[in-house]
DNA sequence: ATGATAATGATAATCCATTATCAACAACAA
DNA sequence: TTGTTGTTGATAATGGATTATCATTATCAT
């Protein structure tokens, strides 16, 4: 039967506190400080056991590792900062990339990634607003 | 002094007449129809030689290898092919993503995935268009 | 409080894509 | 034609992310 640990809490509650999508070495470095001597094993471990509950889902970066977001709740995209490496959930969509679709060929999914300076990364916010 | 081999050959044809984005093993594939006895090696080494040479570069897509398409002359983005996993450029641009920008945000880059059948899975086209 | 056993942590093993190695081959200047 | 040496093919090695293993620990129904 199913047991509660206080790795499980720490790791999910870092996903859902985050508000963003997670690369496992964020996520390890976040829950690690809630339970000291967490193993890398036991993030993987989770995050395979959360995903198959459907309470999180992959988020597939060209050329990099899936990084991990709680399941959303409405369309999205995303925005990866090229200073820091953060990843952002962009709401809403760009209703024209129908148009880019040539003759013939049907759409089922799109993905749009948005790549520059973060507003912390722009100079533009105080510190840790991110933390 | 640098020797033109057929394989290099193959190799570099095979991109430009794709028209496509190809995988290493699509590319393998179409050179080895012209290089018998090619090798892998063979083609990881010339994708090295001709992208340093500026003549194509790689598509990162999310969750795969790279693939390779002759370096681009106008902005454009791609669409997978879910049924033939074969990968091909989209001429234009969605002109309102620039709307999903959170405030404080910069945009430097864009990416933007179309994902779906393509005209010859869709059962639009004749067989062979894209060979 | 205790026993059954799920979960963990450390780390070895695996998986895949890519790169390094090196003997054999082949391009090409002389 | 020949010598130099850039290139190739076969395959071992590498690198990085993820998974398997297993002894130990900790949860929780009883």
């Amino acid at each position: 039967m199913k047991r509660d640990t206080p790795q499980q809490e720490a790791i999910r509650k870092a996903l859902v506190n985050a508000g963003r999508p997670l690369s496992v070495e964020e996520l390890f470095a976040l829950a690690h400080r809630e339970v000291t001597g967490l193993g890398i094993a036991t993030v993987y471990r989770n995050l395979r056991a959360l995903q198959s509950e459907g309470q999180i889902v992959t988020v597939d970066l060209p050329g990099q590792p899936p990084r991990w977001e709680v399941a959303p709740e409405s369309h999205h995209h995303h925005f990866l900062c090229l200073s820091c490496d953060k990843l952002f959930e962009v709401p809403g969509c760009a209703e024209d990339i129908k148009h880019l679709l040539p003759a013939g060929y049907t759409l089922e999914e799109h993905d749009i990634l948005l790549r520059g300076q973060c507003d912390a990364c722009a100079g533009n916010a105080p510190a840790a607003r991110h933390p």
